[in-house]
DNA sequence: TTTCTACTGCAAAGATGGTGCAATTTTATT
DNA sequence: AATAAAATTGCACCATCTTTGCAGTAGAAA
């Protein structure tokens, strides 16, 4: 699913061939014009990637950012500043107030564009509800899962499962570690439930990643 | 533990600089001097993050950049470009080989150590289980070990096994100590047990890095 | 040489996870 | 609310891989 980006410039023009540039790339675009409206659009949408302006109404970029950064559901979020100014200053402290990236003006949206993808492509393994791992994707709120364009339904359990192992692809879990994530230490289950599902996994999945360490526990593997 | 960073440059003045601000910003720094170079240092020392120079002499860069994404070892490591060139397609180019950043000379010493502060503090906050001696890779995540990007795979006791021994290479461990180790101070396993053990790691292994200590114990060398 | 010690091939014992079937619980539908 | 459908969990059996031990042998140390 597509991943959301704001973008905050009160610079019309900016906004737009930006926002036309991401669009194309398959991205999803709320765009804001200056500080104050860039942090209730943040608030509103849930961006997976806000791009800052510094010098803007309302509000600078790196004021912006502080707040959000103080906000526990942008602390994970990535920020890149864009800006005219090529004054080394503001740009370290730009970077030490938590941005990911700083784009000095003018930048060329294509340029543009493939540093955002960059970073998506690092970051989406790691913190975004949507897990992407070789033709997988995994969409942790829409409770779907996609694999070369086919969706796939899975149960619950089963897709929770999946989910946990992908989240860290490669990374062993011991059944135990399974347990407690999805089960919780409540719950008493046995350990042939983690196989039976392990298995209804590996028959609608299709392509068998997930891989068996014995006496280990699972693991998720192209 | 201080974060390995190596960087390859052909201008001994710029290698000279930013080895400095690196290294009074507390990380450790490999230098090379070109791509060749540059690779064999990787392999060598495992750094956590790579800078790399486009234009430089026996290979670039980007062809650097390519040969190590191909290696398992260092799918996952971060690799930032640096380089006078403002042409705006190579650094696409270099965007889409898998880089993470890219800096354009003349950069500010202290900009970079920020970028590269941002880029650890987000990617680099979790510890890695992982072993390397030599060619060796043992990953307690994954349990798996690489030899000169191969895979190994091992059962469970020989995987520990190999892992305690290679925990500290040079260093002796007793049979005792072994015994204790692996399979604790509950069950009782006669020595000939380790001793099977120890045989199927070297057979699987190919290489013969599993020293025998008559009458002591073993240890792992190379 | 003698005496330990560890390696080798073989094989049994043991543990572990896969499989089919079924009981039980949850969820959706009418 | 009643019924159907799906999801979850459990069990017993089986195939397989792991672990362990043995007996014989080769090699090093005394």
């Amino acid at each position: 699913m597509a991943n959301k980006i704001l973008i905050a410039d009160d610079e019309p023009d900016i906004l737009e061939i930006l926002k036309y540039n991401l669009e194309a790339e398959g991205y999803e675009v709320i765009t804001a014009k200056d500080g104050d409206e860039a942090i209730e659009q943040a608030k509103k949408h849930s961006p997976e990637l806000i791009i800052l302006d510094i010098m803007m109404p309302r509000k600078t970029g790196l004021e912006a950012c502080n707040i959000l950064r103080m906000m526990p559901a942008f602390r994970d979020t990535l920020i890149v500043f864009l800006t005219a100014m090529s004054d080394e200053t503001t740009e370290i402290k730009g970077l030490e107030t938590g941005a990911d990236d700083y784009l000095t003006k003018p930048v060329s949206p294509k340029v543009l564009v493939s540093k955002i993808n960059a970073l998506f492509r690092r970051f989406n393994k790691e913190e975004t509800g949507i897990i992407k791992v070789g033709d997988f994707e995994i969409d942790r709120q829409k409770y779907v899962v996609n694999h070369n364009e086919e969706e796939i339904i899975l149960a619950r359990k089963e897709f929770e499962l999946l989910a946990l192992l992908a989240s860290k692809p490669g990374k062993v879990f011991l059944r135990n570690e399974i347990l407690n994530q999805i089960w919780g230490t409540e719950v008493i289950v046995g350990d042939r439930t983690i196989d039976v599902h392990i298995r209804k996994i590996r028959q609608k999945l299709g392509v068998d990643c997930i891989t068996t360490v014995k006496g280990v526990g699972y693991k998720f593997e192209l």
